[in-house]
DNA sequence: CATTCCGCTCAACAGGCGTTGACTCAACGA
DNA sequence: TCGTTGAGTCAACGCCTGTTGAGCGGAATG
């Protein structure tokens, strides 16, 4: 029956996580404003000046638990954007990442988290841009974007009525010919032509 | 020169006004937790015993100062929809009124405001519902809707460079296509291939 | 005129917030 | 075994918030 101590180290390894889970969580359901330290601290089961000495301030532990590793992939063409779109929809739609929901839900609000997410949203616009062919692909892929997170944020942190316990294949299957209508180099002309999804584009490879 | 002095009626109106656009702005540009009474009372010029007085509590003049008169209109075809919807789109990349801005701002933050969003959303998905063909028409209803609400946070909230100085026209070209996309009966389908497990159950959907 | 009404201000309250410095005590290194 | 380190607590500070009640002064009313 002898609980042997935890060495300090991983004591301290471990409080510091639970803190950073509680703050992830806090922040992801109420926001950065009505998030509290010693809301933080109480779900950590910890004191406040605690929370304070191991990340500085508010602010500091806000950016510790809403920074998020930048995924490193990229497809190559249009068709595979769409695609790796409407998968990460499919792993928003289950349980997107509390760091990433916090970030999301504070950044309307908080000046510091509206940076994170220009910058977050700004690195998948590039991506996007890169493999979407025309000349305003960059356009395109902010408008890609966008419809991805409002989307999510209808579904994630509004939680409208008509998304939930809709399956994400459903949504996915009826985004997917709205995303490839932003994707393909003929957005914005009028229809009548179908684009053929088979092979895609046979020039107009520019960077 | 001679200034005569206002009807204590007309004065009323006029501070209350005065009142109720300083909170718009604020709200609008802040959200609901970092807008103060005392912020607004200074913007309006005006005590802030005044603003509780007029309005009760903060709770209270948000809600007037978000009150937002619903749209009568109904287009009867998806055509008419997704340009009635393009249509909304000009207006807000134009000067969307400070009440929807502000709703918007705090939406993700302040519970009220949540509940504010859900009605009015609601609301236009109800409308786009009833012009919508198929059976899934609310689902891709709210899809759209949220696709617009995604393109006019990122541009009037988020302000992001890929939007900023973009006519609205080009942006109303581009979302086109990927509207129709979702409005059009035959949307989530694959021109010329059935991949399988596409119609479940595409039965019974209620209304 | 006198009196009531009311738009408006002033000063203050209570409570919650982020943050701090002094403190306790168990794990550590010599 | 000792002093040192550092994880964690405690009580408090100053500030800002929403909110309140008393009061002032000019318009309304007779």
């Amino acid at each position: 029956m002898s609980e042997r101590p935890l060495p300090r180290a991983e004591r301290r390894r471990r409080t510091e996580g639970r803190i950073l889970d509680a703050a992830r969580s806090l922040f992801a359901e109420v926001g950065y404003e009505r998030a509290t330290i010693r809301g933080v601290a109480r779900a950590a089961e910890v004191d406040p000046a605690l929370v304070m000495q191991y990340f500085g301030s508010k602010q500091e532990l806000f950016q510790r638990a809403v920074r998020v590793t930048p995924v490193a992939a990229g497809e190559r063409d249009a068709e595979g954007v769409v695609e790796e779109l409407l998968g990460t929809l499919s792993v928003k739609m289950g349980e997107l990442p509390q760091s990433s929901l916090a970030m999301m839900r504070s950044m309307l609000t908080h000046p510091e988290a509206a940076v994170s997410a220009r910058e977050v949203l700004g690195g998948q616009i590039d991506r996007l841009a890169a493999a979407t062919p025309g000349a305003d692909a960059r356009l395109r892929a902010a408008l890609m974007t966008l419809v991805m997170l409002g989307v999510t944020v209808g579904h994630q942190l509004l939680e409208l009525d008509e998304l939930r316990d809709v399956p994400r294949e459903e949504i996915a299957r009826l985004l997917r010919p709205a995303l490839r209508a932003l994707a393909g180099q003929d957005a914005g002309q009028d229809p009548g032509q179908d684009p053929g999804q088979g092979s895609g584009q046979d020039a107009g490879q520019d960077g």
